[in-house]
This record gives structure tokens, sequence and C-alpha cells, in this order.
DNA sequence: TTGACATGCAATAATTTTATTGCATGTTCG
DNA sequence: CGAACATGCAATAAAATTATTGCATGTCAA
């Protein structure tokens, strides 16, 4: 099986996981899709501790956008963001499964 | 299986692998272990494009290792790094593999 | 012992990332 | 329609990361 990624593409994706409010976002939309830009607020207001604004946010969310790691879609005023796990698979497949399958210890 | 491992840890360990330096000297650990600073430099010179002072290859290092990535030693003067796979192993399990292999369609 | 070598340490500069603030736009509901 | 709502856009501030420079320390080898 062939994944075909540029090294952009991959930055994007290892840079977007650095942060551990993005990790978080990822975790609560795995837990709970199709979620509106408020309501992901609202997760991080009650279980990150410290409270983001609104824009921080979203600014988290377009750097997981950019990353191609959500898939976005509107209903009316509001905005619903899920996971798309593809490219992380990919990610993993060429860069991750490499150090870390390769040569294990059985 | 169990693996124990922090918040912080693991944070440490993304943010390492966040840039395409730290991950290229990882790549390059991996081909060939046990190289001195000097030749690390030499690879990133060699490779790289960009020509990194030797500072910036420590501080990436430093790096590497404080999130547990390296295994360092000392040969007169010379310093010995290598990869510790380990962490890496076990952030993967504690969360990829989370994202990655459940609800994988077959 | 002395000079070249391999590295450390510390300060600072340059760049990037993260967070905030204020205002603007389109949508729903009464 | 008009008010509350959900979000966007843009500028800027704050903080963290990345890279550089200069000098210091310990080691090897002639």
């Amino acid at each position: 099986m062939f994944v075909a990624m540029n090294d952009d593409e991959l930055d994007r994706i290892f840079r977007a996981l650095a942060d551990p409010t993005r990790r978080k976002i990822i975790d609560r939309l795995r837990e709970q899709p199709d979620q509106s830009l408020f309501q992901i607020c609202a997760m991080s207001v009650a279980e990150g501790g410290k409270a983001l604004s609104r824009q921080a946010i979203t600014q988290h969310l377009d750097m997981l956008q950019n990353a191609g790691l959500l898939h976005v879609s509107w209903s009316g005023r509001t905005k619903i963001h899920s996971l798309d796990l593809k490219p992380l698979r990919e990610a993993a497949d060429i860069w991750f499964r490499k150090h870390l399958l390769e040569g294990e210890n059985p």
C-alpha cells in the first residue's frame, strides 16, 4: 500500500499535533463529532482549565483544517467541525511506523 | 500492555517532532547511530540545504534529549548520540493508535 | 606543553506561534 | 423588521521557538 504526501503536508500535520490545545480538540472531536465552534469553545473552557478566547480556538481550528485534519460544513449560521483521520493515518504510514515498527524487538 | 506517560512527557515528544530539522536528525540517526555532534552538523549541512550553526543543532539535540528520544554518551571529547525509540512507541501507544486504529475500516 | 579539536554556556536577535481585542457580516427568531 | 446569535476578519500584543555570536572548558596528539 502506497501513500502520497509531500513534506509540507507532513510538516503541517506534525505542527498541528504539537499544541496540547489542538490535541485536546482532536480528542473531544473524536468523542463527539459535528461540533460547532461554540461547543468546542465550551468544552475547552469546561475541561482545559484555562479559558481561551473564541478567536484563539478559531485559529487552532484553522491550523487543524490547514493540516487537512478537519472536515467543516455549514448549517445556517453554525459551522460544524468533524475530524478527518485519513491524513493522520497517512502521516503515520510514511513516518511513524518507519521508526516504530522496523527493528522492533519481539 | 500498559504504558505510563504523563502529559508533560507526551507534550515534549510531540513538540520535539514538530520541527523538520529534528525529524531529519531522527531519520539520519536511525540510518546511522552513534554520531557525534559534528557528524550531525555535517549531515545537516550536506542534506538539509540550509546550513545551521553548531549551536542551533545543539539546541535541537537538547530538545530531543529532553523528550527522552536520545541516548547520549561521551568518548573522550566526543559526544555520541543515538536514538531511544521507546518513548516514541509509548507515545504512539497512548495517543496515536487510539485515533488511527480504532474505527478503521478494514 | 602547546595547539587544534569537540563541545558547553550564555546572551541576544530573528522569527513564529499563540492569544486578545474590536468591529463587521450574515442568520435565526420573535 | 430588529435583536440576539454564530461566526469572520484584521490588527496587535504576548510568549515561545529557533538561530546566531562570542567566549570558556576539557581532551587529544604531536
